[in-house]
DNA sequence: GTGAAAGCGCTAACAC
DNA sequence: GTGTTAGCGCTTTCAC
């Protein structure tokens, strides 16, 4: 580790005398201009400048002449209005607090990353509040993102584990919008997938393919609730009566969790010629897995995830997934939070939208193999 | 999509008079509570309990019994201190910055996160500003981030086709510091990893299992800025003497740029026995891209990748690459960035300081099939 | 059409 | 030990 140093290029750096003629380069401490400065360049009153620079949203007749003069020197000035200061007076802050559980999940990075796309396009600004391994009960939400400052939260990802966050958020002065909020209660207005359905499509497509017996990978967050496990024992019991011991694996939700999984249904007596997993993140560690293994991949063991994460189309075979439409479900909550700001005096309803999940099938998935369980090793 | 609504759980809703015991719940619009609330409560004026609220700095000695009034009367309010009113004061806002080129890309996701673990570690928060396909020349910082309200911004990347953004960042008042800026001027300081030398020790490693005609797949951004490609040129000159025509193949900086150059690498008539690729992203790709050509990795070719992306140790085969060491060059960037936000008066000196990667050998890599040139298909 | 002045919530001199 | 006062930069009545 080495450090080496040069000069910083000078910025036009020579004090402007205040007749200068190009925007003066702002640099040295101090001179951040205010409405004052250019009130008094442009020889009228602070309001006067208030009004030409908020483009009055009351009908306030300016003469054209000191308009013109004030943004003309506010221009030259290179002004730009103190958001704190507007903050103070009630104005919006543009800021949108993202609370998220953990976003090393890829899952949620790609959701984080629409949402900080859709506030962009409306003006806002995302100030994260992740609570990475913080699990200890009742974490406040001051600790994870000062609430005063946003207008609205958008709470990704359930936080049923945090009841003091979740009564923080309950209790805050901004609105909240939640989203994949699984089966938890409904608090505030969310939008969700339906899981039960994506899971069910995934699950006919195997059986579709000649599948019976389908095991199920299950990534269990903290606090995380259990839909998707649950959609799928149903789907399983309502099918073929029930659901073989051992078929259902819980794991970490990692890659490592997802290996895990695969090598404990692989171990099974009768092991299952399918797998379904609850996140494309275990799925890609069950692919991995089935390949140390030496079982191919679909021809010895179908595998679906959920989630069709951006690496989903490139996994060696690539994944048969369930896709959601993330996009749209981020740009709903963005509409519905910036609707709720906007709208101070609408008590923010505890309403549920649901959005649904499209199959996308790729090479993970093909018919079983013919000698069913004895995986069909790699020639 | 279906909507369904049930009403919000009422939390202690009752408007409390003003001698209720426990904290009063916040809900009802217009009743924050300010330092004015709580010196009235406790019989006492505005500095005083500013003075007990801020821990007076100074020596200001307080009465234990008004200071406990006074503390209990905070409490029994639920009283929060105004951050944009104390920002308006010159009181750091604990925000920070970050500008990112585009956070779909799995490294910066990654390196963003880290960032975002430290910052609140350190009792700050992260202001996503990404400027996310928008590649307009001269994009403002104004745009992608309010830097007035930030007390420093950390630069994920190179923004060298940014001239506008660069130029607002060298003028802001708020310290900048930069991450990975590969070979673009020093303008501010910057903490960066030693890309010449993890290309020259991945290199090193595929000519020691004996590899000699290796290509290389660059990803290119725009404005990235060709640090890695030309420490793969350099490489290969210095030790073969030349680099064999179409041996660099450039893409997009995708999965699909990364089976792009492996389609294009083994379309040559010569193609190499083994690849390096510019980034995990592209690695991936063209681990895929193999896969589906009926290639083996690594026995009919080796592949190294860099970045060790959370998924690289689960591709198939597990993926050889570089690691940098992300979380310290992130902790140095918010340890400087804090410092130059603490001690206002340094002026942030352009220096750089630079971490080594570390190679990570995985699955991906193993001496040349015997018969060169004709990578060997998959049994 | 424009200016003066009050105040958003907080801190920091400066009194007493 | 505690209170008074003057702003931070801005918006917004209310005068003229």
């Amino acid at each position: 580790m080495k450090t080496s140093g040069e000069s910083r290029a000078q910025v036009g750096a020579a004090a402007a005398p205040s007749d200068a003629a190009a925007p003066v380069s702002r640099r040295d401490p101090g001179d951040v201009v205010t409405m004052r400065d250019i009130a008094d360049a442009a020889g009228v009153s602070l309001s006067t400048v208030s009004r030409v620079i908020n483009e009055s949203p009351s009908r306030v007749p300016i003469a054209p002449d000191t308009r013109e003069r004030i943004m003309k020197e506010a221009l030259r000035l290179g002004y730009r209005p103190n958001p704190f200061a507007r903050a103070l007076r009630g104005a919006p802050t543009m800021l949108l607090g993202a609370v998220v559980r953990d976003f090393s999940d890829p899952f949620f990075a790609g959701a984080l990353e629409a949402l900080a796309v859709e506030a962009m396009a409306r003006g806002y600004n995302i100030v994260l509040g992740h609570i990475q391994g913080r699990e200890q009960e009742g974490l406040a939400l001051p600790a994870v993102l000062e609430p005063r400052r946003c207008d609205a939260v958008i709470m990704l990802g359930e936080m049923e584990d945090q009841p003091q966050l979740l009564a923080d958020l309950l209790d805050a002065k901004a609105p909240v919008v939640a989203l994949w909020q699984g089966r938890s209660p409904i608090r505030f207005p969310t939008v969700d997938v339906d899981d039960r359905k994506g899971i069910a499509i995934g699950l006919e497509h195997l059986v579709q393919l000649g599948h019976q017996r389908i095991g199920f990978v299950s990534a269990r967050l903290p606090g995380d609730n259990p839909t998707r496990e649950e959609a799928f024992i149903d789907f399983m019991v309502s099918r073929f009566g029930a659901v073989p011991d051992g078929y259902v694996q819980r794991c970490e939700s990692s890659l490592a969790g997802g290996e895990a999984g695969l090598e404990a249904l692989l171990g099974l007596q009768q092991p299952p010629t399918a797998i379904a997993c609850s996140t494309d993140v275990t799925a890609v560690g069950v692919l991995h897995g089935a390949h140390a293994q030496g079982v191919n991949v679909p021809d010895g063991l179908s595998v679906v995830g959920y989630d069709d994460l951006m690496f989903a189309p490139y996994t060696v075979p690539a994944l048969t997934t369930l896709r959601m439409p993330t996009t749209e479900i981020v740009v709903e909550a963005v509409k519905t939070a910036v609707a709720l700001v906007a709208d101070r005096s609408t008590s923010p309803a505890p309403t549920r939208m649901i959005f649904e999940p499209t199959l996308i099938v790729r090479g993970s998935t093909a018919p079983p193999p013919r000698r069913p369980g004895v995986p069909v090793k790699m020639a």
